[in-house]
DNA sequence: GGTAAATCGTTCGGCCCCAAATGTTAGTTT
DNA sequence: AAACTAACATTTGGGGCCGAACGATTTACC
């Protein structure tokens, strides 16, 4: 989304005139851009601060990150679920795991019940990398948020909570 | 931890709970860590939903349909603001010019002045691709937010620009 | 019991993404 | 003018990303 979206209130103003004029006749929902605009363009800075300050030095991408996470959190699984769990495609998955396999920080086991099926499992070093990284990811976490009572960061949190939903009903699930 | 954590406690989803619970000695912020987990997980959601029903139809990657875009509402511009306001890399954008210039949507013009630099200017098919996209995008937005009062969309637009904001200043801009 | 259908992880092709290296061009210094 | 220096788009290499196609396996149905 285009830099000028949020990166404060006058030029947001101006922004928005701007596209009023732009695109005049479209009938645009404005607010909804804006709010939708500021949940990508967040994502998409605090993202890079992410993978350049925490994830970079640890040598891991954000999926990678996500997939360790997942699987600290809710503990081994098969890669069906941790693919949807992890929000990326069973495609993607397997290349994930090709990459953490590698680095000795996750492993596959077959499933003796059915050998179509894999469980992925956490090693020691890749328990050890997320114990790690994560205080550090928390931290960029609260920074980013700083400048935010606690009150807004729990209403911030319960808005997107909503927003989210909202989607994944959309999805139908 | 802080009462504004405890007041919100019955609003955590399972995910948050567990978190909590196997993170426990490490000490997190669960407050910022929840709301920025939202962010991520929000863009997600609603980004794979306008990829598929919105982008996907018009062959369009959300970076190509973000370059569009900003050359729609800013004009014509040279590659390197190009580049910088629809949020990638240089090198990036050499592909996905690429790409639109292959399908007629986008043009390179050289810049008489100085042989390094290149324009880059819609073309006609390119303005109607995003008069018709524009739309339908913004849709999708006004219904992911379709849960949302006015006055909470305008409030979750501004949370965000201020976290957005905050992030972009720690990255000394 | 044998065939058809569903489900699993993987592979493949095309695109996106970044950082770093590259080659070209412009501006600055001497 | 020659030699640095800076700025620019592009190329390169390694990975991530998806949907579709694939082969292997299990399940359902007749």
């Amino acid at each position: 989304m285009p830099r000028a979206f949020a990166a404060g209130d006058d030029e947001l103003v101006e922004a928005e005139h701007l596209i009023r004029d732009r695109m005049s006749g479209l009938d645009l929902d404005l607010l909804s851009l804006a709010a939708v605009s500021n949940v990508f363009r967040t994502a998409t800075a605090v993202r890079n601060r992410m993978e350049r300050d925490v994830l970079r030095p640890h040598q891991l991408s954000w999926s990678a990150f996500v997939v360790l996470f997942v699987l600290r959190i809710w503990g081994s699984q098969e890669s069906r679920s941790l693919a949807t769990e992890a929000g990326i495609s069973g495609g993607t998955l397997t290349g994930v795991l090709d990459t953490l396999e590698r680095k000795g920080l996750a492993m596959r086991q077959p499933v003796p019940a059915d050998r179509r099926r894999v469980e992925v499992a956490l090693t020691p070093a890749g328990t050890k990398v997320v114990n790690e990284v994560m205080p550090a990811f928390n931290r960029e976490e609260s920074l980013v948020t700083g400048d935010l009572t606690e009150d807004e960061t729990a209403t911030l949190a319960s808005l997107l909570r909503r927003v989210l939903r909202t989607a994944e009903d959309l999805d139908g699930r």
